[in-house]
DNA sequence: ATAGCTGCAAAACCTTTGCAATCAA
DNA sequence: TTGATTGCAAAGGTTTTGCAGCTAT
């Protein structure tokens, strides 16, 4: 569970570290700010300090726990690292997000990264369009 | 040309935006952040301040003149639009952006969006890696 | 014991905004 | 003339950092 990612991550198992991959990991939304995450400890009653969210998160990230995106600038938002990565549709007008995966595609993105000379570590592809079902 | 473009994004024709415009046409790099153009207009004698470049860019942006890019985190970066529409990808060591434009990935997203129920309108194509080859 | 972690407040960034002066049409 | 535009400085929002105290190992 958490404390194992924790350790297997070498960082200490600290009670802030905990509570933030137990937020990442309860929350129904997968993109989470700095700041949501922090409003959720709040609520929680975990007392934990948001600059100490950022160290954490940043710490996380760079163990490979999880990703940090910049979508529209402003804020960044930081997504757990489960093994499937997939890509988003999202609808403009509803705002409504569906995730897809496209083998075929990520096989081309890593030749393309391969021929201009680039080792691709990580990919993003958002498509942008008007949801015409409706549900 | 630049006055003509101005014209007819509805923008009054001055100084500035006309200096902005010209630093975007003439630069080397396609991507550049409100402190590049900033700075090159200092170093060409033209006296704008930040503020206005900033301003500036804003409205190029709603006038479609240039889209702004959130590659990584920090500052937004600002491209020229021109007809022909690309993809990134993103050296996460040095910040270099180079351009590449893949039809078979071009259509196969557009019949994902259709499977999906989508008609899209917009996608992007971000490759984050680190380069290899050095130039 | 001690290297690492935390909270707080302050600083550092990038970007936007209020305002009086200036400018294009 | 007159509404739009500009520069400056100040404010805003997000993220990082210095430091003294605290904690996991």
């Amino acid at each position: 569970m958490s404390t194992q990612n924790l350790r297997e991550a070498g960082l200490k198992v600290t009670l802030p570290r905990l509570r933030v991959l137990e937020v990442l990991e309860a929350s129904e939304h997968r993109h989470l700010s700095a700041e949501d995450v922090y409003k959720r400890l709040i609520d929680a009653d975990s007392e934990v300090g948001l600059a100490t969210v950022y160290r954490v998160l940043t710490q996380f990230e760079a163990a490979g726990l999880v990703s940090r995106r910049h979508f529209d600038g402003g804020q960044a938002l930081f997504e757990l690292n489960d093994d499937d990565d997939h890509s988003h549709i999202v609808c403009v007008k509803s705002g409504h997000v569906e995730e897809f995966n496209d083998p075929m595609i990520e096989k081309r993105l890593a030749e393309i990264a391969k021929e201009k000379g680039y080792k691709m570590s990580d990919h993003t592809i958002v498509i942008y369009g008007e949801r015409v079902t409706d549900k």
